[in-house]
DNA sequence: GTCGGACTTATTTTT
DNA sequence: TAAGTCCGAC
């Protein structure tokens, strides 16, 4: 745990010339970068400069000659982050960053190990990696096969609690010692088709994500051999949001920790937001347990935002019990206190927010400085509304990814059926996609045969077509399909896989079917033809399948000048001058589903996700509120988030003419009445001077009136905005965006089917 | 194989 | 409300 003795100003290691690389880093970060042995803990508030202290780090270790950049290991979540590690690496070390093989999400360099050692547990080196399409395929059949109604115990529920099982590192066996909700499911057969499951999985030769850190956990565990090839390989391991690891993930790093246990974990308890799907705080609140004597390194000082903003997020924050504590402090200046905004009803929050970002925008601010953060998709619809109107350019950030829309999925299905014959789950997607008189029943036979023969279905189709076992109305087809496919296997052999992918569409009608679909048919073959243009880029189609797996995302237009929409979960990492935080509602957020499933749990969960929000903020947060909103078609009546409680008022600013008094309540007793603010429904006595934090305010008093419709939202022409030539591609509903017609950019929105609206554009 | 009506179900989402 | 799924009718 010592500190190399290591400082700006004199090294022996590196020679005459001062370690420039290490110069500008604070105290603490120096200490992070520098404290090379021993178990380490950062914990990294947010805007501390926690990237910088990783990829300083690996430079570090490197400049001291520590170990060659193969040796060290570093993991990350997304695949984003390990990208943005990896550039940044580059920048500080040069080319050698090329050299740092072991940089890449959890799952990534565990199906690395595991294809090395595919076989120590059943598996060949070859396996596919499946997605949670095929993932719900597979335990559907498996539970029709059981007779269990598919209705009462949807194969999507058993996969989400298999996840979770895998989340935790429990095996089948361990399941049926459980008496989880999930080990009930079917009558208490749960734990049983779980088994039934990955014996599956290994005829397929194929496993799912989470059975990428199962397996080589298991590995470790059981061939020591190899786990001591991997401890001598990783002389250093670092970790990034270490508060987001499950416990698969954590006895994972454990196990690979070596005796020098030189492990730098980076994280931020208070920014744990992913507990929903397996993380656990737990894993950063014990490391000092975990490991004696580590190091703990606390980064305070934050870059980003400004004291208000600070202030009004630690005052959150302090409201959770189960922290390690940090007080984060900056050298910016005060900035604006955090604004806080009652509105009547979600049309007029958006009207609220869209008339914000145009204010701004005159005022000199650029479209990407600003972002509106909610907590759940559905709250995002009322802000498109309003920017198209107002034609503000912005992207959802989120949603649907490429690489699930259908289309790809069925391109992709072709391409591993061709690599792999044995794909069972690919033969089945794609065997009348497009349509081939291959009808259900036909597909069944097939399996039934398949799994008697205990071949693949592929192999099953060969030995059929010669039989009178099937109709003619199914063996014609087939047969054809088969000689289409021993074409394309040959094909295979000779042509880039590019062009082999746009080879078989063609053949296969694949870009007819979706050339007859006049509705979404033109973005279908769009996504396609980016697909293509996509391939390019790997040396062969196993690389590429290796990456559409693990990978699963194709960069996208970033909407460069544009407001971003995103959820507040989408919006971690990421920092923004101007954050719009709309829909603080009791319910809303904190969400009552969390708060109801996971109790006081889930409600410090969404607090940390409130923190996020507010610590999004460079220079202004922006708190909305409304008093009715529509949730699933009903009117309800709100009540302010008690986070708005929870911020310290000397740093928050309710807008007078419309605090909760406009947004339709109507307590003599709200905090801003108590504040000294005026309502202007009610006369009322002197303001009193107000001092102290106002939590503990009975909000059962505060009564929101019932909703009253209020007038309809006229659109309002855009003034003096001009909106380039820039191409909208974003998503509405369900619905996609079309473009341009002379110097018109024709904006058209579907939902469904049904068309919603026209909207014109002229270019600048 | 396709269409339409009934029925169900509404967070957050990476790998 | 609205979108997705399922099932029966043609």
């Amino acid at each position: 745990m010592s500190a190399i003795p290591i400082s700006v100003q004199a090294s022996s290691h590196l020679g005459a010339s001062a370690p420039d690389y290490l110069s500008g880093l604070n105290p603490e970060q120096l200490k992070a970068v520098t404290t090379v042995t021993g178990p380490v803990l950062v914990l990294a508030g947010a805007g501390t400069g926690k990237t910088r202290v990783l990829t300083t780090r690996i430079a570090h270790i490197l400049k001291l000659g520590l170990a060659r950049p193969s040796e060290i290991l570093c993991v990350t979540f997304t695949n984003k982050a390990a990208r943005e590690m990896r550039e940044r690496a580059e920048r500080l070390i040069g080319p050698a960053a090329t050299g740092l093989y072991n940089l890449g999400t959890f799952h990534s360099i565990a199906a690395q190990i595991l294809r090395r050692h595919a076989e120590l547990v059943g598996l060949k080196s070859t396996f596919t990696i499946l997605d949670d399409d095929d993932q719900v395929r597979l335990l559907k059949q498996i539970i029709e096969g059981r007779r269990i109604d598919t209705k009462r115990f949807p194969p999507k529920t058993l996969a989400h609690f298999i996840d979770q099982w895998k989340n935790k590192g429990l095996l089948p066996d361990q399941v049926a010692k459980l008496n989880d909700e999930g080990a009930d499911f079917a009558f208490g057969k749960g734990a049983e088709i779980y088994a039934e499951y990955q014996d599956r999985l290994r005829v397929l030769n194929a496993c799912d994500f989470g059975d990428l850190l199962l397996h080589t956990l298991k590995i470790f565990t059981q061939y020591h051999e190899v786990l001591a090839q991997y401890h001598a390989r990783f002389k250093y391991i670092l970790v990034d949001e270490y508060q987001d690891t499950n416990v698969a993930q954590y006895l994972w790093l454990r196990i690979l920790t070596n005796a020098d246990r030189n492990l730098c974990c980076v994280g931020d308890d208070d920014q744990s937001i992913y507990g929903w799907r397996g993380a656990e705080v737990d894993n950063i609140l014990k490391f000092e347990r975990d490991y004696p004597g580590a190091e703990v390194i606390r980064l305070e000082r934050n870059y980003r935002s400004t004291k208000h903003i600070l202030a009004a997020a630690a005052g959150l924050i302090k409201a959770n019990s189960a922290r390690l504590g940090k007080t984060l402090w900056t050298e910016d200046q005060a900035g604006k206190k955090v604004l806080v905004q009652g509105i009547w009803d979600s049309a007029a929050e958006a009207q609220w927010v869209s008339e914000d970002v145009e204010k701004q925008k005159k005022a000199g601010r650029a479209y990407q400085d600003m972002a509106v953060l909610v907590r759940a998709s559905f709250q995002m619809r009322a802000f498109e509304e309003r920017f198209l109107m107002l034609q503000i350019p912005y992207v959802v950030i989120g949603g649907p990814r490429f690489f699930e829309r259908a289309e790809i999925r069925d391109a992709i299905a072709y391409l591993r059926l061709i690599q792999s014959p044995d794909d069972d789950l690919a033969f089945e997607r794609i065997i009348n996609v497009p349509k081939r008189g291959i009808g259900d029943a036909t597909v069944q036979k097939l399996l039934m045969q398949a799994r008697v023969a205990g071949q693949s279905v592929m192999a099953a189709v060969r030995d059929l077509i010669d039989t009178d076992e099937l109709p003619t109305r199914a063996r014609t087809p087939l047969t054809a399909f088969v000689r289409d496919y021993d074409r394309w296997r040959e094909l295979a052999k000779t042509i880039k896989h590019d062009m082999l992918l746009d080879t078989v569409l063609t053949d296969a009608g694949y870009y007819d079917m979706h050339r007859a679909d006049k509705v979404s048919g033109q973005s279908r073959l769009d996504n396609l033809k980016e697909m293509v243009n996509s391939m390019a880029d790997f040396e062969d189609l196993m690389a590429y399948l290796e990456h559409v797996s693990l990978v699963m995302e194709l960069e996208r237009d970033a909407g460069a000048n544009s407001v971003k929409i995103m959820t507040l979960h989408g919006a971690k990492g990421l920092e923004f001058p101007v954050v719009y935080l709309p829909g603080w509602e009791e319910g809303i957020f904190p969400s009552q589903r969390s708060m109801d499933e996971s109790g006081l749990r889930g409600l410090e969960e969404e607090r940390r996700l409130a923190y996020v929000g507010i610590t999004r903020a460079r220079e202004e947060a922006r708190i909305s509120f409304v008093a009715n909103r529509q949730v699933y078609g009903r009117w309800t009546s709100q009540l302010p988030s008690r986070f708005i409680d929870e911020m310290p008022i000397e740093h928050v600013e309710a807008v007078s003419q419309t605090g909760y008094a406009q947004a339709g309540w109507t307590s003599q007793e709200s905090r801003w009445d108590r504040a000294g603010y005026q309502p202007n429904y009610t006369k009322r006595e002197e303001p009193k001077a107000f001092g102290g934090n106002l939590s503990g305010v009975d909000m059962s008093r505060l009564e929101p009136k019932p909703h009253r419709p209020s007038a309809p939202a006229k659109p309002q022409p855009s003034k003096g905005l001009t909106v380039g030539t820039r191409v909208f591609h974003v998503k509405f509903g369900y619905g996609e965006v079309k473009e341009t017609e002379g110097n018109k950019l024709i904006v058209r929105f579907e939902t469904g089917d049904k068309k919603v609206m026209d909207s014109f554009v002229e270019k600048a």
